[in-house]
DNA sequence: CAAGCATATCCATACATGCTCATATAGTTT
DNA sequence: AAACTATATGAGCATGTATGGATATGCTTG
């Protein structure tokens, strides 16, 4: 009843797992760093300020989400982006904040 | 050191939380719904199959995010889409992992 | 093959989040 | 005002998830 939805019960929960991905501040931090261009983990640890282990864990499941690559070179794993989507992600959710935020400034001023 | 990133933190965090809003199958499903047309509470509880009580608390986070509006008719609450964006999103994300599972055809088609 | 470095994983813990039941609030009708 | 309907909220529980320390794995070099 009512259940003709265009997305079905499984792709539902696909998308909202791919948004729970990018929904962790540490994760979009790692992402705006690989933007920027493909780079070794011990480089995104220092530039991300967390653990070793920890940062490991999130791009793990960045790449398990296909969001970014591993790529071996000697001892060290590069990553990179994996998906040029997210590049559009980003940008329309910021555009959307940024228009928010204006609506609040305007209470402010009148 | 290496902290001269585009987004600062508090813009980081932001733009995580919204991207974790939609990192919900229930939150996206009842955007969905709102998708088709505005509608009061109860007949979301109804199509979504959730409880009362869960629907209307979802409907709060999305309405504090700014993604859907609230209108008092009555007593009843309709709710409705208040952010244009999320098609966008929605669609971009759909796209991506139609992509990815085009991929993963392949490697069982050779 | 031993030593050393980079990365991944295990374990335990703290914290956040979703869910349900019950109840409160708001508005309508008689 | 009392009864009724629709929606929101409080409390408690269960589950998930992020994190840090220690450790394992993989690769390279002496």
């Amino acid at each position: 009843m009512a259940k003709t939805s265009s997305l079905s019960e499984g792709a539902l929960h696909l998308v909202a797992r791919r948004f729970a991905v990018l929904g962790e501040p540490m994760r979009l931090r790692l992402l705006q760093l690989l933007m920027a261009a493909e780079q070794p983990v011990n480089a995104l640890v220092e530039a991300s300020g967390g653990t070793q282990a920890n940062v490991s864990r999130h791009l793990q499941m960045l790449a398990a989400a296909g969001l970014v690559s591993r790529r071996k070179e000697g001892l060290q794993v590069f990553y990179a982006i994996a998906d040029p989507s997210i590049f559009k992600l980003c940008d329309l959710v910021c555009g959307s904040l940024e228009k928010q935020m204006a609506k609040h400034v305007k209470l402010f001023e009148g």
